[in-house]
Formats: C-alpha cells, sequence, structure tokens
DNA sequence: CGAGGGGTTGACGTTGTTCAATGAGCGTGG
DNA sequence: CCACGCTCATTGAACAACGTCAACCCCTCG
C-alpha cells in the first residue's frame, strides 16, 4: 500500500481475522478473562480497517454506530478550537478500545484521529448490547475500561494544569511507556512513539518550539532521547522521579472481582 | 449546627428520607425515567451523611464500598502533587453522582474534597449491582453519566491546555452557570458558586493573584461579577463567545433510547 | 535537483508567578 | 462596645516561563 497525505481518506475492508490479543493482554492485567468470555467478544469483531497517519476515525458530532479497537498504530481524541490550535486529549495505542466511550453516549463529543498508519477492528454497538445483556462480568469490564480513561483524563488535567514544562514532558513518555509495555511493545525502556513535537505540544499545551527545548534538557540531562518515532529511556527511575510519575492512576494491578 | 473549621471531620447520619429529585431532573434532562425506575434508585438509598467544608468524603487509594449523591453543597474531586499545589479536575454540583467512578474502579485514583458544607446520601456498591442486573436501561444510565463526567474531563484539558486566561475563568463559569441550572439553582444569570479565588485558580491552574487579575478584566468587561460566594452574569452571550463555550460535551439534550 | 516535513536555535514580547504590602469583612473574646 | 485574628480580595513590582518570529539545518522523497 502506498504512502498517502495526512488527511486522505483511506479505508481498506480487510479480511476477517481479527487478532485482538493485544486487548486481551491489557485486560488480563487486571482481570481474569475465561476463554470462553475471550471467544465471545472476538466472535463479535469482524470487519476491519486500514487509516494512514491523519486520517480521522471519528468527528466531533458524528453518530457512530460501532466502537473501534485499534490492532496497530497509533491515534488521539482530539478537539480543534475557534482559533484553529488543536488539543491531544488522550493518546492510543495498540490494544486500546478507542472509542468505547460512544456506546453509551451515542455522539462523541471529540474527534479521533490516528497519529500513524493504523488498523482497526469495528464492535458494532448492537453487539456490546448483546455481550452485556449476557455476561454482566463482561459489562463491568467494559465499564472499567472507559474508567481508566477517565482516570488518564485526570492526570493529565494534573499534568498540564500543575507541573512544569520538563515535568509534562517526562510524564507523558512515562505514561506512554507503561501503556506499551503491558501490551508487550517496548524493548527494554525503549519503545515507538510516532508523535513528533508539533504533536507533543498539543498533547501538554506547549508550542513546538517549546517541545524541542524541554527535550533537549531532559536529553542533557541524560533521561530520555526523543529520535524519529522512537524513545530511549535512559533513565527510568530519574525520569519518574522527576515527572512525580505514580502509575496507580492506570490501573495495571490485578482486580478484586 | 454549628461552623466547622475546615478538615473538620463532622459526620451526621440523618433521618432516611433522600431527595434525590434534582439527580433525577439532570437524567431526565436526557432519558425519560419511569416512576418504577425512579423508585427503584430512590429505594436503594437510604443513608444520608454530612460533612463541613474542606471535609474529604474519600481519600486517594481507598477502597469504599458506596458511592455518593449529593443532595447540597458544591464538592470536587482532586489531588495533591509532591510539592503540595491541589488540582482540582471536577466540581461537583447538587444532583451530581459524585464517585460512581469507583463502582466499576474499586478503587478511586483521585479524592473527593468538599468545597462547602455538604449533605450526601450512599448508594452501597451491591445496590448498584442489583440495579444494573435487573435494569440493562439504567445500567446504560448510569454508564452514561459516568461518561459524561469524562467528557467534561476532556472539555477541561482543552480549557486549561488551549484557552488563554479570561478565557478559562470565562468557560469554567459557563460551565457551572449550566450545570446549576439544570438542577434548578439558578436565578436568573446569577447561581451559587461557594469557590474561592484560590479554588478556581486549583481549577485552571493559576495562582490565586492572576484569578483576581481576570475577574477584574472580566468585570471591567462587563461579563460577569464573582463576589462572595454567588456569580452574576450580566452578558451571557458575551461571555459563551469569549469562552468559546459549547455546552454539546455536557450531554443535556434528549437522547434517542 | 528542488520541495517539504521535521528539528534546532536565538532574540524578543507576552503571560503568568512570586513576593510583598494593604484593606475589607466577619466572628470571637475582652 | 472595641480590639484582635483570620480569611479573602486587591494591587504593584520584579522575575520566570513560555510563545512568536525568523532563520537555518538535515533528511527524505519525487
Amino acid at each position: 500500500m502506498k504512502a498517502h497525505y495526512d488527511g486522505a481518506l483511506a479505508r481498506k475492508v480487510d479480511a476477517p481475522s481479527a487478532d485482538i490479543s493485544k486487548f486481551l493482554l491489557s485486560i488480563r492485567k487486571r482481570f481474569s478473562v475465561t476463554e470462553a468470555e475471550a471467544a465471545l467478544l472476538e466472535d463479535k469483531m469482524h470487519e476491519t480497517a486500514s487509516f494512514s497517519a491523519g486520517d480521522y476515525l471519528v468527528h466531533e458530532d458524528e453518530r457512530i454506530t460501532y466502537s473501534s479497537l485499534i490492532l496497530e498504530g497509533f491515534a488521539c481524541r482530539c478537539k480543534v478550537s475557534e482559533d484553529g490550535q488543536r488539543q491531544i486529549m488522550q493518546i492510543q495505542i495498540p490494544g486500546d478500545f478507542v472509542d468505547l466511550h460512544s456506546y453509551p453516549l451515542e455522539v462523541l463529543d471529540h474527534s479521533i484521529a490516528t497519529l500513524s498508519n493504523c488498523r482497526i477492528v469495528k464492535f458494532p454497538h448492537a453487539e456490546i448490547s448483546r455481550v452485556v445483556d449476557q455476561s454482566p462480568r463482561l459489562a463491568r469490564i467494559l465499564w472499567f475500561s472507559t474508567m481508566v480513561d477517565a482516570s488518564i483524563h485526570r492526570e493529565w488535567i494534573m499534568n498540564i494544569g500543575s507541573r512544569s514544562g520538563k515535568e509534562r514532558i517526562a510524564h507523558l513518555m512515562c505514561e506512554l511507556y507503561c501503556r506499551s509495555e503491558v501490551v508487550g511493545l517496548t524493548d527494554g525502556h525503549s519503545f515507538n512513539m510516532p508523535l513528533n513535537q508539533t504533536q507533543i505540544g498539543e498533547c501538554l499545551g506547549f508550542s513546538q518550539m517549546h517541545v524541542n527545548r524541554m527535550l533537549k534538557e531532559l536529553r542533557e540531562l541524560g533521561l530520555l532521547t526523543v529520535n524519529s518515532r522512537r524513545v530511549d529511556i535512559m533513565d527510568y527511575e530519574g525520569l519518574k522521579s522527576l515527572a512525580g510519575f505514580d502509575p496507580n492512576y492506570l490501573y495495571l494491578t490485578s482486580r478484586v472481582s
């Protein structure tokens, strides 16, 4: 497949073989899921689609009838303000159920845009209703997973509202590292991260130039380097400490029920 | 009842007569709720409690077995950073189901603190489970209400990350006005708002001094005045326009299902 | 070869913080 | 009754953080 320009709409329907193993990895980090339950979920997800970097999976205010699970690539929740500035509210990585929020909400208050080429699988809302009715346990797990998104939102409010420049970037990188690790996308303390400096700025409320300066300082402190689409953390403990990063808000430990 | 100092723990168990009408008002703004469904909810909520301004309803990382519905007073979701600075992530007003998030999450990632004297009624998690099993419709409505909180979180990320000083304060006041109006707590374009300038700053990532200066400018523009515990909006259209406020994210319109 | 995306750097202006001092309002105790 | 302590709001001046403008670099791709 050829590369596309940003914004070009390029959907492609693939063969019906959705590998939701990354999603199951992240669920099983918290809950024990039986094979039967996993199959119940997998059975409902056939139709996959591919998007190019910069495409929109969902536009703000659009009514949608299915939710998307990311198989490959990065996406984000975002809104564009009147003056044209984009704010990214959450980064979505493989294994994330990116717009499960739209199931109870019916209409999304924000857009979902890809940050790299992405492959997703669709989970029709009608099927979600069936799963929820069949299995209160899976219903609760799905609800739980949307609540983790809310928790991540809160930590971002904390990050943008209360932390300094270096701290904010360090915190974002710690979060992405931890979440990537859960779905097996890290290599030591390195991981792929397709955001450029402009997009990092859109997450944190910074200009691209300021992101550049802060990254330079973090590099000079020996904490991490951010090269082309890759993050190498040189000193994870130092980075966590600088950021005041406490992964509790990601709810990555085993739940009771 | 005498006044308490901030932080004084003052719980009082009241008579078993919870008036959840404000909660029903806010639900019925979106869904049609039958009397039977309303009764199903009301039957589960007996035990009320009172708190003084500055008390904590829930501490971060605390395991709790019930969720709280605010009957009177204001509260907030907040976290305190290592250097002692508090970030407020959401304002909770009467009719809000303040820690319904803890039902799927079991442990909260943040604290809930009161901003004024508050009266709440408890909804035990065991009863929520029963309601959810009995009525998939109520289950979805409860899920929906937590998703609106997530949407409000996202708008706050947008607010703090992308808007200027005056815009941020204007936006916060627009939100509180709209939400107060739903539960019948406005008087024309005025409403009670027990936050002082320090607490407004904790919502928006500003120092108290800067909030003071921004409020002065908004006053001089003829947009609004914030006196002791009361907001008077002089020019709502002008305020909305300055803030870039679009109430869609509050999901206050009638849903389809 | 040129165009374009991304990164880097410096100078300078704006926004917001910090420190400090002052006043208004309110409840308490003498 | 007044004096006192407390919270909250107000204002000014110095300073730090961050954005804007502009130039330049490197690399990739056509």
